[in-house]
DNA sequence: TAGATTGTTAATCGATTAACAATC
DNA sequence: TAGATTGTTAATCGATTAACAATC
């Protein structure tokens, strides 16, 4: 009977809080890169986020050994090893489902395609929408189009940014064309198989803990 | 000497996942209401959102008893009492900083519109969008108003949306008038006096998690 | 070298989960 | 009543924090 081999299955559990970190360590060692700045320290780190600069050696410690003792870590060489980590060091391409408000806002938003996130195919239910071409070149499809175009640019990633009602639908589309993470507006509940990840972004949620801390402070 | 008094400064803390699921349950209670149901039971709306019913009795035992041993909770009275707990049960006031994509997008989101949230002044350091008016015919002012327009109109909730260069001023404009409640987007950092709520949004980092999670599995 | 700073192990803290008595 | 379901106390789990040996 095969033994068990605890090194291979047995990989700890990376907290999503570490990984949200490292996304805005990564953030900060690029603006200081393009200062010109060479090397830094944990406590350098933490200070501009109000951590302790043993939270960030911590958060680096998941994935490998990125710096040198007494000496800090080279800015260039930790922010390319945690945009390995996030998979920064390639282009993800995506599908924006949805063309209302917040959709738009996501489609315009700059830094994400500086950082490699291209939204490739828009689809939108509304006729009038339809056929639209967006600055990028991009023109506004149909919905019963997702599992074409998915297939056919590689989409990866969606963003869900349509009403409630229409959010299970899309997902199911999305899903059943093989995109295995989405980024999800609608504040209903929906339903993916197991293997795919969703990103909830509610901006009533978060300015309800806004409202709670001014009501019970 | 006066004695310790357990009672006043004990607050036990309560955490803001709970916070964020009350906010959720609130929504799900909503949508029930306004579909005629009259009770449910910890059981069913932790099912909903894929959670343990204990947790759902956890989270509200944080703010007293509102159920019927036996019987489940009913849905009207349960609504109002989470309603008053997150300060839903009056309107507040905000100022948007920053007419932009993401700006614009939550000035035209109409859930928080019906929640109470009203956006009752925008501001915009561009001047071509200076003197500019919205759908709901409030005008776009320059930064420097933010003073006196927050005071005028009583705002309490700052939205910014402005580019991370300029986040800072406007944060400190609106702590200065008295804002005490912050959505921040840009993602750099703000400094805001400590009785100030920030909290962040950050798209950028959502999406890295899941570009994280599509490169790791 | 002495001072600085990492990487990692151990301790603490807090949130989630479980269990169960109360009671409708 | 028996079955259902709450509210709460206790146990567990996991993330944060602290401490420190390694080493540049």
């Amino acid at each position: 009977m095969a033994s068990h081999v605890p090194a291979m299955k047995d990989k700890i559990k990376i907290p999503e809080s570490a990984i949200r970190r490292l996304s805005l360590y990564h953030r900060h060692l690029a603006s200081l890169q393009s200062l010109g700045v060479e090397t830094i320290s944990s406590r350098e780190i933490a200070t501009v986020y109000g951590l302790a600069p043993f939270q960030v050696r911590k958060d680096l410690s998941y994935f490998g050994t990125f710096g040198h003792r007494g000496r800090g870590y080279s800015i260039i060489k930790l922010r390319e090893k945690i945009g390995k980590i996030l998979g920064l060091d390639r282009a993800w391409t995506m599908a924006l489902v949805g063309a209302g408000n917040i959709g738009m806002a996501v489609f315009r938003y700059q830094e994400l395609r500086s950082q490699g996130f291209k939204i490739a195919a828009v689809f939108d239910s509304d006729p009038k929408k339809i056929g639209k071409k967006l600055e990028s070149g991009v023109v506004i499809k149909a919905l019963d189009q997702i599992p074409h175009e998915v297939q056919r640019l590689g989409i990866e990633l969606g963003v869900l940014a349509v009403p409630s009602e229409a959010a299970q639908a899309a997902a199911d589309s999305l899903t059943a064309a093989g995109v295995k993470a989405i980024l999800c507006f609608p504040s209903g509940q929906i339903n993916v198989p197991k293997d795919v990840a969703v990103k909830r972004v509610n901006l009533g949620v978060d300015l309800e803990t806004l409202s709670y801390f001014l009501t019970n402070r």
